[in-house]
DNA sequence: AGGTAACCATACTGGTCGGTATACTCGCAG
DNA sequence: CTGCGAGTATACCGACCAGTATGGTTACCT
């Protein structure tokens, strides 16, 4: 029964009750006030630990960080596909109700994206968290292209499969992006996808700093009309 | 000849030599790396200047946060107008000059939107930069709108005025931004340039944290499929 | 001549930062 | 019964944090 190579652990998993309530507080806290704004002795004191278990656990803040937005992209994650799965929609609606479950998130997370936050305090730096908040991103990009690529192939609820996609390198070109020209003929999928794309990432910070409020149905609106051409 | 009551300055103004070092050097080292993870010492340092001096011109660092975030909003502002009235350009193609504007200054400033980052770090707390962040993305927002307006004006019917709007409290409804129904008859310039803005806002996230390497040139292409609807 | 604004330099406060060290307790599985 | 993983508690490290105190040096403006 090969267990995982039970002797010798470097880097330790934190998946201990205790490890659990310092990841959770660090959540809580880290996406609220900032992750400089917050030490781990607080973290320690307000889960009921003390700092010698934090640092047993996670290793280091900096890993705790990058723990805390693994653990936000997963939770995303799961709430998205479980609305999206449960709705039954298929097409330009099923793109569309993704603006929606966005914006009801975040009516419930007022500081807005917790990767957009972080990249604004970590990026540029070699910070492991950085890896999650590219990863997600992506993950949202593709998410798009996909779901615009069904809704305009007459709604093909097929896994329509991207083809591995990869990590790969960095830059892809994708070649201009079609410029400005009115191309009325037919936008591909892919250019769609990332036009509501930036409908969605702009939503996002234009609700949290207030300019506007109804920023998701405004998108929603701006989404239906590129799908509608 | 009352010349302002010469005596008698509480609050100081910074617009010094040495006062104007430090506030180079904050506006640099704050973009660059985040307005927590830089001290008053280092400023002071590398600005040539005791910490006595940096105090009697800005009296606190969170008032010299707000000094780096007006002044960053002022060169925007002064640059985007130099570069808008030197084109000489009108309609629907100024407004997509914008876009290309933006690009280029996210192309030079690598971080992302100043405001954007530091909301992340100062956002919903009572510091004296959250003012500027909300100018600079309602000032925004409002060019967008205007600019949608003259260029919708010139070729379609029906002006629709939106009715004085005006600064008034915060939320102000705008009645759902007209849900998802394909209302082809005539979306209205304020709708529209509320969802360039978006397109504006994502594209600054998507370009900086490099989702979307051309995330400006797809922005332009939305923005000019729903100017020609 | 005297006042004052704008600087310099050094030193200090009380607190927090991320991270480490030492030593002890508990429960469980070989 | 022993060894170990997970946890407790306390104390410490050097560095840095925002902000203040004291005192001295120019240069300009009445």
């Amino acid at each position: 029964m090969p267990r995982t190579t039970t002797r010798r652990r470097r880097t330790p998993n934190p998946a201990t009750p205790a490890g659990e309530r310092v990841l959770a507080v660090a959540a809580e806290l880290f996406y609220a006030h900032g992750i400089r704004a917050i030490g781990v002795d607080r973290i320690a004191d307000e889960a009921g630990v003390t700092k010698k278990t934090l640092y047993d656990r996670f290793g280091s803040k900096d890993a705790l960080v990058a723990a805390y937005l693994g653990r936000r992209e997963e939770v995303w994650q799961k709430h998205l596909h479980a609305r999206l799965a449960a709705s039954g929609t298929s097409g330009a609606e099923r793109l569309l109700l993704v603006l929606g479950i966005a914006s009801d998130w975040a009516d419930k997370n007022e500081r807005g994206c917790a990767f957009v936050n972080a990249h604004a305090e970590i990026g540029g730096t070699d910070h492991p968290g950085n890896a999650v908040i590219r990863a997600d991103k992506e993950y949202m990009l593709r998410l798009f292209v996909d779901l615009a690529r069904e809704a305009l192939s007459g709604e093909r609820p097929g896994s329509a499969g991207p083809g591995d996609a990869g990590p790969g390198g960095a830059g892809r070109g994708e070649c201009d992006a079609g410029a400005g020209r009115p191309d009325d003929g037919g936008p591909d999928p892919e250019t769609i996808g990332r036009q509501i794309h930036l409908l969605y990432e702009g939503a996002l910070t234009a609700h949290t700093t207030g300019v506007q409020p109804n920023a998701f149905a405004t998108a929603r609106s701006a989404a239906a009309a590129l799908l509608a051409r």
